[in-house]
DNA sequence: AAACGCGACAACCGCTCCTTG
DNA sequence: ACAAGGAGCGGTTGTCGCGTT
């Protein structure tokens, strides 16, 4: 399937949102709520792409959105989760209410895989087979 | 005090999946 | 049934701040 890029570089802003472009997106989906991502920063006044916009909206504008300080029950969860899932971010996310993919992907990437990596050159043994058998949470 | 290295995190990019006409 | 467009996902990169030398 030959599919149009939605990415246009064009005129678009990219990199860092400012807290302008925070409060516009912010003000427009509490008040009109999530729509099509594609028209939005359209109607919203952004010079951004809708991809952007979403981003930006889960990853760090939604109100539900916990942030930072992942606990070790968190992480301990998202090493079973990952065990059990592989890297599908987005599944282990849902389980983990107000973190986000994203989040999680950069705390795996950074923390996790290094503390993971170190355990089993330590114990070689300990790693991996067992994961079945851990009962994980379901939130929602 | 400056240079450098590293970790953490935000954001981009390309791809696949899903929905709709 | 098929094609096209939109939405979502995962990998990767860029940047910033902090600690170390």
């Amino acid at each position: 399937m030959v599919r149009k890029k939605s990415y246009t570089k064009g005129n678009l802003k990219r990199g860092a949102w400012t807290a302008h472009e925070d409060k516009l997106l912010y003000d427009y989906i509490m008040s009109h709520g999530l729509g099509k991502w594609r028209s939005l920063p359209i109607k919203a006044g952004l010079n951004r792409c809708g991809k952007s916009c979403r981003l930006r909206w889960l990853n760090y504008l939604r109100p539900d959105i916990k942030r930072g300080n992942i606990t070790e029950e968190e992480e301990d969860l998202i090493v079973r989760l990952h065990k059990l899932l592989g890297n599908r971010w987005s599944l282990i996310a849902g389980r983990l209410p107000g973190r986000t993919d994203n989040e999680i992907k950069n705390y795996w990437n950074t923390c996790l895989r290094k503390k993971l990596t170190s355990k089993t050159l330590l114990s070689p043994a300990d790693t991996g087979t067992k994961s079945n058998d851990i009962p994980v949470p379901i939130f929602n």
